[in-house]
DNA sequence: ATACAATAGGATACCGGTAACACGGGAGGA
DNA sequence: TCCTCCCGTGTTACCGGTATCCTATTGTAT
């Protein structure tokens, strides 16, 4: 009378021994209805199937998961989730990887590597299949952890020809560059820079890079660059900040923002300063937010391909997975400098 | 000889089992230098310590969550991924969530509850400790596959009598009802509703229903509802379709939008065809998206408690996980109207 | 010197599946 | 009639941890 303790209760206490007793087999043979049913006897299956029905029946991931020695789980971790930016990019990766059955485990970093460390050695402990991060900018631990763990690493949002392992993005270096020449075209001599804290990011010491090239190639000097604090949000009103500072030194004609809330701030605070953008000031962003198609004037910016990283990134997952080589572990998918109104100078 | 066949890699392949060997223990110590290390001796914490470091063990997981019936995985099923606004409701769980040692899984279900009883069934296989979805319409199957399993399970974006166990969210009827109000006291009369497809999405449905309360209880007739289509993406363009045929129809003078999206489309567009906003025509939105704050005229919204309602949903959670009795299971956060330059008709 | 408790660590069983192999019985060929 | 082979199912062991119980040793009070 003890044997059948548990049958009260539906659903997560059910487990496959139940099942098998209720259909009068072995848990084994119900193992194989779900696995193989092709090698289970038709009538045998249908008794099985039955009973779990009855029994709701839902299977235990995390049993056959051990066994396997993988989880079924590709983890991603991204600075934030509170810009569409790479809530893009997930949805990219999830996306491609739920068609295979996987499942995406998500973890945000603040863009902070100590705290991405920290995320990387729990992520590990659940086996993933694979993990997809963004950035170059990892601590050595990290790395090191990484790399002897043996799961396909996939970095995100950048070019680089030393990843961890694979890595789908574009050239951040090359982008600012573009931009700043594309200012420069436009008529922009005095060209300020607004960037996000360089030292916990590639990609925005990157983008300075580029920009300081861009400057010097055209022999043009740089004016100092402006770096918004790492506690100020990604919000407009740290770019509106940004021109009242920038106004204050002179011949400034151009600002470029590494990202377009930032650039949309700075046109709505020209607007009340009553600077008028394009012809007093240029202003260019980064990333091609909604906002900038939005505002008026229109914003120049430069396109990422956001969600394609995440797709891509994907790809390359599931292709190693399936045991494929891939062709190459770098991809750079490029991005696009969209000139709008807020450069258009009147020649 | 054959006894440390696998000391070579690191990492993923290490077992406890090893590291005990290396240690001169057995696993049952090193479980305990993990799980309790007050109990172990300090010179043979020591000692398993550095075996751990030397071989770069990294525990798994799996195991201990087979043992546990539990995985430490709350997970999150979405509409998308693509707008920020369910991104952000995704980071208010991870950060509560996280502070508990929970890890969050995402899914998306581009909107359909067939696509969510499946990601449901499949996540259910994970047994992970509580369950995030999104709104109420889900389909009988999955609400009872939810109550039998037993796991905390939170509804968001929307208020309810009956939730499948717990709520957090706000009431779209009412929000909706507020806002056709505020475009009545505006001084419209004539007010059009624009709408995401109602079949699917109780929120669409309740938002209907309360602008046509609104509208009834000021005696006033509402024009038919216009319904974008499925497939329509959530981008501007979709409201600027709206507006180019809606102007056929005599006499409206507003527009309110379920989106902000939508509602900023529909504003370029009046602007191109020499429409002026608000004095010809009011629009409103929905969710105070920051493209409303940037375009010209700025966009009188509907402010939704997006991140709060994830905060709240990770609190609940937790509180339940720790046993701990919530005052109550639903918990209505409010919405705020946003009133801007968009209805603000010169009397 | 004896008894008893506290401390440290080992032995065992178990979580819920699945791979691998074993086995009985019927079909087909020599 | 006997040997094989195949089919359908059962048996066993194992995945990598952890709870529980047990033993050995040391310390302490009587």
């Amino acid at each position: 009378m003890a044997a059948r303790e548990k049958t009260s209760r539906l659903g997560a206490g059910t487990t496959m021994a139940q099942v098998a007793e209720r259909a009068g087999v072995t848990k084994m043979t119900v193992s194989r209805v779900l696995r193989h049913p092709e090698k289970v006897n038709p009538e045998t299956r249908e008794r099985v199937s039955a009973a779990m029905a009855e029994l709701g029946y839902v299977a235990n991931r995390l049993a056959g998961s051990l066994n396997a020695g993988t989880s079924g789980l590709v983890a991603a971790i991204v600075p934030t989730l509170r810009h569409s930016l790479f809530a893009d990019t997930l949805e990219g990766i999830s996306d491609v990887i739920s068609q295979a059955g996987l499942g995406l485990f998500v973890s945000s970093s603040d863009y902070r590597s100590d705290v991405e460390e920290n995320q990387i050695r729990s992520i590990l402990e659940r086996r993933p299949d694979a993990l997809v991060l963004t950035g170059l900018t990892h601590t050595k631990a990290a790395r090191d952890l990484l790399r002897n763990f043996g799961i396909p690493v996939v970095e995100t949002w950048e070019t680089d020809d030393d990843p961890v392992d694979m890595i789908v993005g574009y050239s951040n270096r090359e982008a600012a560059h573009a931009m700043t020449v594309e200012l420069i075209r436009s008529g922009y001599r005095r060209i300020a820079f607004v960037n996000g804290p360089m030292e916990s990011n590639e990609r925005a010491r990157h983008r300075a890079e580029g920009y300081l090239a861009a400057m010097q190639e055209a022999g043009l000097s740089a004016p100092p660059i402006h770096v918004v604090h790492h506690d100020a949000v990604i919000q407009p009103e740290t770019g509106a900040k940004a021109i009242r500072v920038l106004r204050q030194q002179p011949g400034i004609d151009a600002v470029f923002f590494t990202s377009d809330v930032f650039a949309v701030g700075a046109i709505l605070a020209c607007r009340e300063l009553g600077i008028d953008v394009p012809s007093q000031l240029g202003i260019a962003g980064f990333h091609d937010l909604e906002v900038g198609r939005v505002v008026s004037p229109t914003l120049t910016t430069v396109q990422v391909p956001a969600m394609e990283m995440g797709r891509k990134a994907g790809h390359m997952i599931l292709a190693r997975l399936a045991g494929r080589k891939l062709p190459s572990r770098r991809q750079d998918l490029g991005f696009s400098i969209i000139s709008r109104e807020s450069t258009r100078r009147g020649h």
